[in-house]
DNA sequence: TATCATATTGATACATGGTATCAATAAGAA
DNA sequence: TTCTTATTGATACCATGTATCAATATGATA
């Protein structure tokens, strides 16, 4: 199992490397993604940001989400809170797992995936670009709680 | 390749099964669904709806839409085109495949989900309940014009 | 067929999530 | 230090989706 702590400083290089500057804002931003337990949509991350820095605005954050997901840093999660809410992104490519009870998610070796994709490839004749796989249930902890 | 036709009689069924009333609005949107060939929001059923019938109104769709959809009769598409379309539900449950090219869908067996399912869950420890999966890029026939 | 409880409808107003604009500011290269 | 330009925050705006409510239509029942 990865461990889910990335490093902010990975990620200011990344911001860095690709010619966007390197902001406080920014800088607070993807903090707070890497260090939440749980999938933060733009408008819950606005709330967090505020209580360090209340002059933050809300198109900022928006914006720098945007950012951030086109760079790679963050990922989308299609699911049960909707689809506006963010993860970071671990270096492999990863399936993403969403316990339904606590709400927190882990992340699973894609091996398997790679394989599904490969074998609908050869029996559908399409050619498979992207994909989008994301588990839910109950975590092996909210098992034994309940 | 499974049939991707479905018969709005079934549907009707399901309806009247659930203890909901079959109306002329409802039989109307299940057909615009059934027969489109491309994933649709509820706004452009409501557009498709209007041409037929244009005094439909739009919380009437958006109403019948999230109907539907807790039915299962229609299913959220993921991806691309936001995360606001639907396509039609197949009485199997299979795997989505949409065309980056033309937008056309396809379902594929699923078979290939459920092992990685199981896989995972036995490797990981969680109890996976729910499973969200599609996969995008070139059908064979988007393949043959590029 | 007529009656009636109630699901459905459509119009409207409203809420939420997200975007365009623009003057002011700040990053970082020169 | 200077200067170009990305970034910021405030505001207004738009798009998507929801709550309300009187009017209507469905379908079970008599």
């Amino acid at each position: 199992m990865p461990d889910k702590t990335i490093n902010p400083q990975d990620w200011l290089a990344a911001l860095d490397e690709s010619g966007l500057r390197v902001t406080a804002v920014q800088e607070m931003l993807i903090n707070i993604f890497a260090h939440s337990e749980y999938p933060l949509s733009a408008e819950q991350a606005w709330d967090v940001a505020r209580q360090s820095r209340p002059q933050t605005g809300r198109a900022t954050v928006y914006r720098t989400v945007e950012k951030l997901e086109n760079l790679g840093l963050i990922r989308r999660v299609h699911g049960y809170q909707g689809c506006s809410h963010f993860v970071p992104t671990l270096p492999e490519l990863m399936m993403l797992f969403i316990c339904l009870t606590c709400g927190r998610t882990d992340y699973l070796d894609s091996q398997p995936l790679d394989d599904l994709i490969q074998h609908s490839e050869d029996s559908s004749g399409h050619h498979i670009t992207e994909s989008r796989l994301q588990l839910f249930g109950a975590c092996a902890e909210c098992q034994q709680n309940a």
